[in-house]
DNA sequence: GAAACCACCTGTTTG
DNA sequence: CCAAACAGGTGGTTT
């Protein structure tokens, strides 16, 4: 079971010939996308859940479950899908259908492992706009449709409307070339013109799950059609890693904002921006534009420093306790902290530094605290006039004496527009509180 | 408000069966989940006002006080209406005009004994709306809402919409089968099936104006047709009053959860659930499959307390203070508690005090406060750990002094399960709150 | 204008 | 361990 099991296999099943075969087979998939029965138990699926002590003799329970590679029933009768990688299972989504399983397996297999991948049904073929789309974005995004089941919209949005989309954050061919040469980073060298930057509010980065895009900047930079836009688009921004992330981008007439919603808040979670950091929106120039976004952690955040234990609450604690990093911080399979390219050499204020924030790349930043966001700050710290609960550490600083509020001193005019944020009634409810950010 | 007086009452509808003295109840629909035996009696609606006693040999009184048929005068000059199904008389309620009393007479006439009963007026021909709605009506419902005084209602809004009902709980022929042949279909006869129940979330019963329905018993007995059932449907449940109660039911794609959502809320404020309690949805069984909805309060609410002032927060009041029943109380012409049957027959905590609360029938509830749900919490109470607020704005509620947390102590479990919830970082916000389910 | 309704969305929890 | 389920939200529209 490793990847070479898989792509032996894979490649065995494409020797394995015909896909009609293939489809109406079912022992085709036992011995294929599932596999790993031959080798026995040490294959099964490192998946504790379900059932593997079974599952190791029910292995034909499930294998045998659907003539389809990469199909699995699931308990509840429904069809999973999974695709191996690596070793690793990554798990398609269930699916009602087990044709629509069937046929999420073909399309993670041609975003995985390639257009000649085996299908279970015959593949598009090039020139088809399902090609075009499939290329057009990452691995995990194309999992993600299909976990999600919005691959057939997105498919079809995709296709309809590459105006909306297209017009401001076209992928152009970007996705394509980011995977197939990740050094190469034509991120950096293609010339981008900053559009705007924001200074996260505390709702920005609370459980509102939007950004708030200051009116101005909105209209200027991201028009919205008037027409029938009414839904919103998404649009496409990559961050420094080449990640791309898709945002529902729309106007709310009760507040008469602009905001980024859906998708938001795995941002915020991902490069766990607090408030007060900033994002900065960009544009490279040209014909294809591309939107890019980053960040930096606001100047007092510069250094994030440890996060208390609540059970230290009221108190400071210098020294980063948990040695290790998250206990009890859920691996989210796709979180890397923004691996950003490095800071720009001359902070000085002016454009150049502004893409940057914290420049950490992919590796340090599993190790990189600063990264760490506990959820939960200890009681008493007020930040920019609002009570905080919440602090963040680096390791990096963990070194560094933990900073107070006082840290935050400066930031004058944060805390002045946030201050009235504060003052809250208050008085009724006691300890905990839900609703976002007042609750 | 007492909990013997709930507690006798239950015990009156459940064992007492002879229950024509079992006052009041409207409780077709109890007798016969729980004793087969009731039958016949149950149907007479022994209803106390008016007392069965003198109305034991009414035959002359009727004969002569009116010149429409079923109806009777009344001592106090008012004009009741009657009809006999299987040598029981079937009280038809009370009218302070004749035609009135006359015009429910026929409408009992062509529920109960078909289309071609005799009336008082010319009936609705058959492909009146009327006759429509009569069909989509069990007999307890027509009859209760003739007692109620809202069958004009029901029926306005009955045909203003009638949409995709009847899918699942389509009375089908049963209502018809019964008008044919009055005899067989007794009300309390037949069977019925707990289907399942549900422990009602705080988001159940607040401003989310919607039921999540546990998918697999959603999908196992309230199946939605995968073709174009994209919009829901309208399920009719009956109550223990045999009050209808119109759902909407439909599939939220976005959260994968099956809710009954459009006229939930009225249910909710009805019956004044809250969190904790528990609503079991029944089925009767054979070809007519209606659906009947029922709950019970949680253990710990089984008596309500009578709700404090404000001002009184803080300590409880043993005796309802306000004497008079509900001075300013709209009569809300259904609100009893479901007067259901017990629950499954060994649900280990004692059984018996679950399942009814206060089984009140129209006349008792007017004095049993149990039923009162103060729609307003003193501020800074926590229910479940979850900051309560809620207000109510009915007038209806304003009388009752709110209740106190303390009301909650005892459901641990619920406790639990809800309270980590509450366990909120606490970050930025102080103060204010705005979730739903309170407030 | 408020409340309900609607169609979404997300973070926890858990089998 | 992770996908499913669902409690708890949202903005916008309808009643």
């Amino acid at each position: 079971m490793s990847a070479s099991t898989d792509e032996a296999r894979s490649d065995c099943t494409s020797e394995e010939v015909s896909t009609s075969n293939c489809k109406a087979n079912p022992c085709f998939t036992d011995s294929s996308g599932l596999e790993r029965r031959g080798s026995g138990s040490s294959v099964v699926s490192p998946d504790s859940e379900n059932n593997n002590k079974n599952a190791v003799e029910e292995g034909k329970l499930r294998l045998s479950s659907s003539q389809y590679k990469g199909v699995v029933r699931q308990p509840n009768g429904r069809w999973g899908a999974q695709i191996y990688q690596i070793h690793q299972r990554v798990w398609l989504g269930t699916f009602n259908r087990e044709e629509d399983a069937a046929r999420a397996y073909d399309r993670a297999a041609l975003k995985l492992r390639g257009h000649h991948a085996m299908t279970n049904f015959a593949p598009v073929d090039d020139g088809h706009p399902e090609a075009l789309f499939l290329r057009l974005h990452s691995k995990p995004e194309i999992v993600n449709m299909l976990r999600k089941h919005t691959y057939d919209e997105e498919l079809e949005q995709s296709t309809k409307d590459d105006s909306a989309e297209a017009k401001i954050s076209l992928d152009s061919d970007e996705p394509k070339v980011a995977a197939s040469n990740p050094a190469a980073a034509d991120w950096s060298s293609s010339p981008r013109e900053l559009l705007f930057e924001k200074t996260v509010t505390p709702s920005d980065v609370g459980k509102l799950n939007r950004l708030v895009i200051p009116k101005h900047h909105a209209q200027k930079y991201f028009p919205l059609a008037v027409t029938g836009a009414d839904k919103g688009i998404v649009l496409n921004f990559e961050d420094s890693a080449a990640k791309t992330w898709r945002f529902r981008y729309s106007y709310w007439h009760s507040s008469q904002s602009y905001v980024l919603t859906k998708g938001w808040s795995r941002y915020v979670r991902d490069k766990r921006l607090q408030a007060g950091d900033v994002v900065a929106f960009e544009r490279s120039n040209g014909a294809a534009s591309q939107l890019y976004i980053s960040f930096r952690r606001r100047p007092g955040n510069f250094l994030q420093r440890a996060a208390q234990s609540p059970a230290a609450a009221g108190r400071l604690l210098s020294p980063l306790q948990s040695p290790s990093p998250f206990p009890g911080y859920r691996q989210l399979s796709q979180v890397f902290y923004s691996p950003l390219r490095p800071v720009q050499p001359a902070p000085t204020i002016s454009s150049r530094n502004y893409y940057m924030s914290a420049s950490n790349d992919g590796n340090f930043s599993q190790v990189d605290f600063s990264n760490l966001r506990p959820p939960c700050f200890p009681p008493g710290i007020r930040l920019f006039g609002v009570d905080v609960s919440q602090s963040s550490t680096s390791t990096t600083l963990n070194l560094f004496p933990p900073s107070t509020a006082e840290d935050c001193n400066n930031c004058e005019e944060l805390q002045k527009s946030w201050k009235r944020k504060s003052e809250e009634p208050s008085g009724f409810y006691s300890g905990k509180k839900r609703c976002h950010e007042r609750l």
